[in-house]
RNA sequence: GCGGAGAGGCGGAUGGCCGCUGUGAUGGGUUUCCAUCAGCAGAGGAAAGUCCGGACUCCAAAAAGCGACGGUGCCGGGUAACGCCCGGGCGGGGAUCGGCAGGGGAACCUGCCGGGAACCCGACGGAAAGCGCCACAGAAAACAAACCGCCGCAUUCGUGCGGCAAGGGUGAAAAGGUGGGGUAAGAGCCCACCGCGCCGCUGGCAACAGGGGCGGCAUGGCAAGCCCCACCGGGAGCAAUGCCAAAUAGGGAUCGCGCGUCGCAAGACGGGGUUGCUUUUGCCCCAGCAGAUCCGGGUUGGCAGCUAGAGCUGUUCGGGCAACCGGAUGGCAAGAGGAAUGGUCAUCGAACCGGGGCAACUCGGGGAACAGAAUCCGGCUUAUAGCCUCUCCGCGCAC
């Protein structure tokens, strides 16, 4: 695979360049780190749950952000909606407050993912970062 | 105006800011990638259920016959095809209408029979090829038979023998129906009409319809139990399939030696397989070796398949009752892959709720149903707040 290559140049020209390029936040794809997160340390709150993980050093690099929404949530649109929003929260508060060598997995719940101001999810996900960062250190 | 009954369309809108996916151009870089452009495009009528029909791909392959299994099932047409669509036939329902009978002083009510609008519903081939089944009730459920009853004779007046299948009763269904003749009482026993069967005729491509003659009635129902008949169908599916890379093994291929049977040899003859069987034409393969070279299942990632095709659709011309077909001319068409098509704010906003008003309306609240493409088409089915448009039939009023 490309890990040995791409972390090089890449943490080379972060460091020359400003922020856009480092705070750039991959999405999880595969199931087995889902699996992984869900063990670590987690916060919930009224509109999601976020679980965290700090990955070994090898696997990659960058923040890593991940999204899921069970049937319990409602039928493919609700998901989907709720899915947006935990997106669109993430990609607000996570470019500022990410760590790097994080796993962050957003698990959304019924109704409330949906429905909740948007305002206070912001705030909400800001507050659950810090104490999970807290709880690590 | 009242009543009845269908068909079609729409499926929240606009703008600001910040994003996502694909793509075009330009520049940098030249594997990838990055930047720029007020760039362009970006969910549905059902995208859903995955129920039918196809396209496409693979299965060592195609054809014919037979068999099994599955599907379809009135007739004709449309279509790439269909279990879909259109038209027609038959059966059932259907507002209103007509007739008869009963009740009532009348208005009218009830029952039966007949015709029947728009329209709706129908697994709608075969029950005289065969097997099987027909619960309960009932005497009897298909070979026939006789509980109550009716009639005749006998009688010890208890009933016995014989005739009948019209009436009662049971049932979803009782061995043609109604009326008349006939009779001891009855019965297609005889007659008329209806029904049924057979044979011509007429109309229709046909399903079928109409009418005629003959037959005294033979054929109870269920095929959604088996079955018979006709027609159709090979299987698996885009997680198909092809290519590339990584990693590794019990695997595989090619070459070499060697290799089924007969033969000194040339050569001849075999055996097994080919997703039911047989045949034909083909195709694939036939012990072994710590030999050499190469490939490399599954798995993971990437690329292709992947969106322009039986395309959809507006207008118009021609053919057709129509579905649809043909021509002309314009418009529109997303391609994700833990899965983009959004987040947020503002303005406007339908239903609905409350107040005011005779009403038109007005003030305030409220803030949009079902639902998210996953290879692509044609259908079907199911979900759906609310809004809009059109058509047909009957009756009444006016003219």
């Amino acid at each position: 695979m490309t890990p040995p290559q791409a972390p090089l140049t890449g943490t080379a020209t972060d460091e020359e360049r400003p922020a856009a390029v480092s705070l750039r936040v991959q999405t999880l794809t595969k199931r087995a780190d889902f699996l992984r997160a869900s063990r670590g340390p987690r916060v919930a709150t009224p509109g999601f749950v976020l679980q965290m993980r700090k990955r070994s050093t090898e696997e990659a690099t960058g923040t890593r952000v991940g999204f899921t929404c069970s049937k319990k949530v409602g039928n493919a649109v609700a998901r989907n909606r709720a899915k947006r929003r935990l997106r669109e929260i993430a990609r607000l508060v996570l470019h500022e407050l990410g760590r790097e060598g994080m796993d962050y997995v957003l698990i959304g719940r019924a109704r409330t993912t949906a429905t909740r101001p948007f305002s206070q999810m912001l705030t909400d996900l800001e507050d659950a970062l810090n104490t999970l960062h807290g709880k690590k250190q």
